[in-house]
DNA sequence: TGTACATCAGTGAACGCGCGTTCACTGATGTAC
DNA sequence: TGTACATCAGTGAACGCGCGTTCACTGATGTAC
């Protein structure tokens, strides 16, 4: 067996990587394999050693954001993904996601926000990880609302919303000063329904 | 001067018409000069005597909805476009926009639930296009919201992130249940923060 | 310990295809006489 | 009123290019002896 056990699937992962960076970047359509397999240090042949084709490559970059600064945001807040959260961990999340910082780090970026239209014309896998995507961050408000009145799905499906499309629209929106006013908004009624 | 004056006129707007739809359905990206063409029943080679490119489209397409659908929902509360709002043009607004209507109606629907992702990548025309759809709805909600203890600025601007952000996400989704809940959620919340 | 071998991750030329765009043309239609 | 003409909207072949995918190969590396 030439090459260690690992040496083919670190390989994999960096190109799943790269894939999300320059996803994020430029949308499914816009980024070729030519740009994924340079991104990652390989020429394109090698490509489909590893993929079936460029769809399969979709869900899994979709899917790598939660394994990876996703489960960075859990570990964080010191949270098990199944374990219920927090009332503080209800407003870390709507702080860091509706955050300036969110906003500028394009490469970073949630997929939800990077790949909303994306996604939705995609085939079935891509959608099921955008939606596990989704799930994760609706059982972090709903848990951590849980108590108040019964109303913590339809509140956390609500501050979902807001952060989805807080952050869209802030980041679709030429005029910077309106983006900054969207986001801050969202941002502000988000953290009043948490707070209800 | 052969052919009527309204002739290229009439030619150029079904041209519009057709790549709104088909934009709609496919993005950006996925929609060829060809298809445009052929679903507004001419071919490709006179594409180029009513536009400069093909992002020229782009632009053309998304302001289109402003003044084709939007026009009709403001005519339909019998309403003048730079003219103040009332609250029940706000609850109409919302009601209309978040409702199950709107979400099967892909060909109709409002380019910001079906571009978003694809406009936050486009050149300023676009992204200009886009940002005056934005602009529109948020001055319904404002006027139709003014005199609420100065709040109805970020009001509006919550209401619309829900509006966006609701419809988006309940369109990627790929559990339909699921969709529907956002969808009631996002709804329900938009009209509490209306009323407050 | 050193060498020959087998494996398979990675290479890069090649393919067929569809796209945006150009351009020489065609032919429908308004106008001049 | 009828005809010849000029205009220009619309046609469709052609272009160059980049893409996703294939495939014969190369060469780095773990293993057997």
């Amino acid at each position: 067996m030439p090459y260690s056990s690992e040496h083919k699937e670190k390989t994999r992962a960096r190109i799943v990587e790269s894939a999300r960076i320059l996803f994020n970047r430029h949308g499914f359509k816009s980024v070729s394999i030519d740009m994924v397999m340079e991104h990652a240090g390989l020429t394109r042949g090698g490509f489909y050693n590893h993929f079936k084709n460029k769809e399969a490559l979709h869900s899994e970059a979709v899917m790598s954001f939660l394994m990876g600064r996703g489960a960075e945001w859990r570990a964080e807040a010191g949270m098990d993904p199944n374990a219920p959260s927090s009332p503080d961990m209800v407003r870390g999340m709507i702080n860091g996601y509706l955050s300036a910082k969110h906003q500028d780090d394009i490469d970073g970026q949630c997929p939800m926000i990077a790949l909303p239209s994306d996604v939705a014309r995609a085939n079935p896998e891509v959608r099921t990880s955008y939606q596990n995507l989704f799930k994760a961050m609706v059982h972090v408000f709903e848990t951590g609302l849980d108590g108040m009145e019964g109303t913590s799905r339809p509140k956390a499906l609500a501050i979902a919303s807001l952060c989805v499309g807080g952050m869209v629209l802030a980041r679709t929106l030429p005029d910077t000063e309106l983006a900054e006013e969207v986001r801050a908004a969202a941002h502000q009624t988000a953290n009043q329904i948490a707070a209800q």
